[in-house]
Parts: C-alpha cells; structure tokens; sequence
DNA sequence: GTGTGATATCGTCGATCGACGATAAGCGAT
DNA sequence: ATCGCTTATCGTCGATCGACGATATCACAC
C-alpha cells in the first residue's frame, strides 16, 4: 500500500511541487538543461571571461583557449540554445555576453533544490 | 600584450580566482563536474526526492520513476561520484542522502563566476 | 565588385552517455 | 543453509558529445 500512495507530499513546505510531481519535472527540465550547459570546464571558463568583460568578441575566447575556432563558436552556441549567454551582432564581429537573468534563475533554480 | 597579461584582476572582488588563471582552471573544472552530474532531469528529480527526506532508499526512487533499477542505480553512482550524494550503507539497504557541503560549494562555485 | 577578417555551419570521427536486461552480491528472515 | 528482497555491476546498443578541418556566410574597407 506504501507504494499505491507514490508517496506524495513528503517535501518542504515548498509550494513549487506541491500540486503535483508534474509540476517538478518541468523545474527540473529547466534546471538540467542550464547544469548541462555548464557541465564542461570549457563553458564554464568562457562564462567567467564573459562575467569579467561584458560583450566580449568570439576570437578574444578563441585567442585563449588552447581550441579550434569552430570548437569555441561549438561551446558558444551551446550557452546560447541554453540561453546563458545571448550574441549582440554586430556585423561579423560579434560580442557576446552573458543573460544576467537566466544566469540569475539558474541559482534561483538550483537554491530550490 | 594583452594577451601575454592574461586578463588577470578582471573579475569580481572574489579571493579564489585572484592568484592566476590556473587557479581558475583548478575550480572550472571542479565546478563543471558538479553541473555536469546535476546535467540531467532525473537526477535532478532524484536530488530533489534526497532533499525533501533524508536517507531514502533507492527502492522508493525507482518506485517513483519510469525507470528500471539498474538506470536509477547508474544516476545515484554518477552523484556519488561527483560527492553530491552520499551512502549510508547499512547491509542491503543502502540509504542514500545529500552530502550538504558539496551541495554548498557547488552553489558556492556558481556564486563566484 | 573584390578582398579580408570574423563567425557559423557542416561532416566526420572517437569517446562518452543513457537506457535496458541479466546477473552477481549482500543481509535478514525463515 | 536457503530464500527473498535490495542494490551494484556487466555487456550491449543507439544517441549524443566534443573535437577538428573545411567550407559557407557576412559586413566592412578598398
């Protein structure tokens, strides 16, 4: 019988899940999806260059990191789907830097873990 | 020149990435590690589950998931590996919990980018 | 227009992930 | 000692990742 009940209604106090499981993974879904962006030290070096200097240009990230062009604008594109990190264009020269919003819901989501 | 200076003193008033850029590439990786194995929806879910009630069992996580036994027991490795989980081993009911110093320094490692 | 420098995209390759079923290993109760 | 329940590990498979070089695209200078 323990396992017909699914257990439900243990958690904190939270409203966040306490409708229903379905409501969670949705939160988790998005938060997965920014961890995962993250996931790579690479990532994580170029958001720390992006946090230093706003709108930095894709060959100053190139110009140190010990990686191919197309590896670096591969990484970029991948903060970009995860929106961490948006592109100011600019003609070919593009700056990118970081979404303080997402970069802030990113915490958030995770302090609510 | 601007290179060879390597863009250091830039960041936030923070004391861990003060010294050198090597410095940095020692808790990129850290940090990095610890979103990659928070990079997925059901360990999400699972460290959610761990938070809500100290030591479940991993019977009751698969329980709750579409998922067979061997699937949830890889995700719980894969978090104990990266420290977010540890395992109160106590004979063949093993209960698992959140290791709430790493779940720390991991939000701590995000808070420092 | 033509050339140049900066990015994005494509195709490829090996490595890793994520899922599963099957199986092994462990303790508790009988 | 054996059975049953719980968990870990193994082997496999398709999918995705991460890296690269080559190529396409784009805006600006000439």
């Amino acid at each position: 019988m323990v396992k017909t009940t699914r257990l439900t209604g243990f958690c904190s106090p939270g409203d966040s899940r306490a409708t229903e499981a379905t409501t969670a993974t949705q939160a988790d879904a998005e938060l997965a999806a920014f961890a995962k962006a993250a996931g790579h030290p690479v990532r994580i070096r170029i958001l720390r260059m992006l946090a230093c200097r706003d709108a930095k240009m894709c060959c100053h990230i190139v110009d140190e990191l010990p990686l191919a062009q197309s590896t670096v604008s591969e990484h970029l594109r991948i903060l970009r789907s995860a929106g961490l990190v948006k592109a100011n264009e600019r003609g070919p020269r593009v700056g990118y830097c970081i979404v303080p919003s997402a970069w802030k819901r990113f915490k958030e989501l995770l302090n609510d873990v």
